[in-house]
DNA sequence: GTTGACCCTCCCATGGTGGGAGGCCCCATC
DNA sequence: GATGGGGCCTCCCACCATGGGAGGGTCAAC
């Protein structure tokens, strides 16, 4: 099948499909007018690639995800630490973003939010307060 | 002062001085060497930036956030409105990771994590799960 | 008068994705 | 057999914010 179909069968973009193949996560045969040429077993792939991204996974991760799974002698422990690392890095990003959050709410909630110009968010950020 | 001394004083790096100046988000005089030269207010402002960054408010926000704080007559509604918005994709984003992180993780409990290649990780980027 | 620290501009990279231009290919329909 | 439309190709640009570095000018101190 050509790119589109493969596209539209795996979810993954034909623009992405296009780019993972030029930084080498996945390679493509290519008929004698220079189309893109796929089989189940590339959509297979692609599907992987995609329940990866869906979860977060950065590309590097995923090529050695990928590299697990056609590993059929893999250590279930090395994919888990990934996927355990990569939860600690999300954990980490979450809970750093929900700190920012909170702390500006709290600004916010001392801010009348009215016509005056006083507000505690502005002072904040010039530096009146912190 | 130049741009190095505004740099140390501020905060912010003397790259990204002059990237908020490419972007039209700050100005700068500059002497007959060609030199940018910065006062006790580029400073301020830059602080200013400094603090709206570390409350991740995007540049964008930052341009409206400086022009309100320019503006003695502002509304502090206009300020805690762009506040609670900001509040609220990061807090969007915070959850959506940590909803990601949450099943990552539960994945990986039921992994055994040993030396055998069983792994509902791998099953469930497959596809063979979900 | 040389050395070293600072400044200048311009380009490239990150990470993942989308948009679009310009051009080739293939099939169907007239 | 010609034409039209949709799909495919490559290559470049954009996002967002930041850093690195090359190649070259400037200034101060010694």
């Amino acid at each position: 099948m050509n790119i589109g179909e493969a596209a539209s069968r795996s979810g993954v973009s034909a623009k992405m499909i296009r780019h993972y193949e030029s930084i080498g996560l996945i390679s493509a045969t290519r008929r004698a007018n220079g189309y893109r040429s796929y089989g189940p077993k590339d959509v297979a792939v692609l599907r992987f690639i995609r329940h990866a991204r869906d979860l977060a996974f950065p590309l590097e991760d995923i090529r050695k995800l990928l590299a697990l799974w056609q590993d059929r002698s893999r250590a279930s422990g090395d994919v888990k630490r990934l996927a355990l690392d990569h939860v600690a890095a999300l954990e980490a990003k979450a809970t750093s973003l929900q700190a920012v959050a909170d702390s500006l709410r709290h600004l916010a909630n001392h801010c009348q939010g009215d016509d005056r110009p006083d507000c505690p968010i502005i002072d904040e950020l010039e530096g009146k307060i912190a």
